[in-house]
DNA sequence: TCGATCTGAAATAACGTTGTCTAACTATAG
DNA sequence: CTATAGTTAGACAACGTTATTTCAGATCGA
């Protein structure tokens, strides 16, 4: 098995200068036509692929790739993110590396060190749950970054994040207006940035409604779906008086579902993120998103313009979210 | 913004020759500690990072990189099999970059060249339904290829399949032992090899049972779950003596479940690949499923073993399938 | 003390590509 | 027919890295 075949064989074969290849090669005008025919046909017989790799060391060119740190490329959530990302940058030759980091500071900060050594040319990242290294640290110059879903403190980069409190506010806000008094939270660590903000949506929309919020009626510490399980039905044995609950994120929501089998009991319910399996619940489950599709295409549409050389001027994006009754909030 | 640092630059600041550095940060032994010492500290002084793109054209040197084609991230099936790539991948340093081919085979025969252009050490693809350039056409050398799902007509390369006739089958027996009788076929295009080996192996076991198989109780085409939807509703609304659903794949099974609550007639199902909600539904929903994660996890033990520089001699594999009983295949 | 052997650092030449510069040729005007 | 401008091809030097080769110095035995 010989190497693959360079620009020096086809300039060989074509009998032409290597830069004509070049040339060709990158579509530039000016080239005799007589010429440009051998180097095609050259090109054909040898089989020539040009090597992207070399080209992107050459000063003023780049990678055309961009390096995307999730936390799960397994979980939905992120593949759809993934996708859009993907979807976007390809319009523009660009292609995605992605790795996922299982919300690993230390394998986040490895993979940040891997991706620059591979000379990305953006980094579009959803920061893991224990945080790493602080990115204040990391020398410069850094490509452009992009954060998603939490913020981080880093001046010079751009942030998405989802109208967190917002959204919780809305979904307690709704279970109130259905007539619910006693409203359960359940969710992961309040530490998660996102689960503090919703946690904060909730008691705000109980405040000014004037009920009383109840340290007790918040269950917080559920990672996955069968910790959520566990603990609401723990809560609805003790305290028969909820009438509600609140699920932070979708592993909450599926949980508080099971948890309702379990117990036999099903208080009104709304969860934050959608899920593919809750429109097939009976009643179907209602939800707060927001469109995860769009977030992935406008980080990929900040990175690109900011590579397409506009001045990068960092931004900060709030994507409102969306309350989609299904039925599960209802009494 | 200046540029990147070189190893040239670390080179001047730690006051040593430029090949010096080279060394050190290969991890080469025979290094003098004192020159080591004044390397690390101007490395860091600098914030140098290695340039691997640079790097990987030096020869016998890669871009420690494998390129994956799936037909859509955002599928949650292909999202596990590149999660399952780029975990196995990574614990030997491998990037994985990943693009969607929407099953279009132009799209894919461009992702091809640009991944072959970028110089991936391997690719992992799933052909995609519309097949574009045939792989014999493509000029050698290429990298290591692994197919999955789909088989190729290329011969020097692996392929990994699931047993899908076998499945299909096993599915269409298990509703026949429940005593079903008109059993309808869902699914996407016959012209997807799976959907056709599928329905292949619907068709045996309905004549191995002695059981006629009418043409008008294959619904084929439903891409989507709302075509899905559509398809099955209409079905079971004109022929109300269908007994049973074999749907074969994840789309089909849940616009299978979403029309039985249509028509409100709950039919028995069996659907052809797992997916997050099939446990919550009520009754639980039975499938026919292989290990996606183990199928990804072999691709990339498989393109890692020829990149070791084993001799790679091609492979076949065949995964075998699972029946997973949770109810809705009753009558 | 001398030569032989070994150790570690430096100089240099690649790798495959593109930018810059020069040279040659063509076309046009005076 | 010459002077000038305009066009196109080629020579050469980079880009940032690593393999090979060379060289100076240290170590050791006789």
């Amino acid at each position: 098995m010989t190497g693959n075949p360079t620009m020096i064989d086809v300039a060989r074969e074509a009998d032409v200068a290597l830069k004509t290849v070049s040339r060709f090669v990158n579509g530039e005008t000016n080239i005799n036509p007589a010429m440009a025919e051998r180097i095609a046909a050259a090109i054909a017989k040898l089989g020539y692929r040009r090597n992207l790799a070399a080209a992107s060391i050459r000063p003023g060119w780049t990678s055309k790739t961009i390096g995307l740190i999730i936390s799960d490329l397994a979980n939905p959530y992120y593949s759809t993110l993934a996708r859009a990302i993907e979807g976007t940058a390809r319009e523009q030759g660009y292609l995605v590396i992605s790795a996922s980091s299982d919300e690993d500071g230390a394998q986040h900060d490895r993979l940040v060190d891997r991706l620059l050594e591979q000379r990305v040319d953006a980094l579009i990242i959803v920061p893991p749950r224990d945080a790493g290294r602080a990115w204040s640290d990391l020398p410069p110059p850094l490509p452009p970054l992009v954060f998603l879903d939490r913020p981080v403190d880093f001046a010079s980069s751009s942030v998405i994040l989802a109208d967190n409190i917002g959204g919780a506010g809305d979904a307690t806000s709704a279970l109130l207006a259905e007539g619910a008094r006693r409203i359960a939270f359940v969710g992961d660590s309040l530490a998660i940035h996102t689960m503090d903000e919703r946690h904060a949506g909730y008691l705000t929309a109980l405040r000014r409604a004037g009920i009383p919020d109840e340290a007790s009626l918040t269950v917080v510490g559920a990672h996955s779906s069968d910790e959520a399980t566990a603990a609401v039905s723990a809560l609805l044995r003790e305290d028969p008086s909820v009438d509600a609950v609140f699920a932070a994120n979708n592993r909450a929501t599926i949980g508080a579902l099971r948890a309702f089998r379990e117990v036999g009991r099903r208080p009104a319910l709304i969860g934050f993120d959608d899920f593919e399996a809750a429109q097939l619940y009976e009643p179907g489950v209602s939800v707060v998103t927001h469109d995860v599709s769009e977030m992935g295409a406008l980080a990929a549409r900040i990175v690109l313009r900011s590579l397409s050389g506009s001045p990068a001027e960092p931004e900060t994006h709030v994507l409102p979210t969306r309350l989609i009754f299904r039925g599960s909030e209802k009494l």
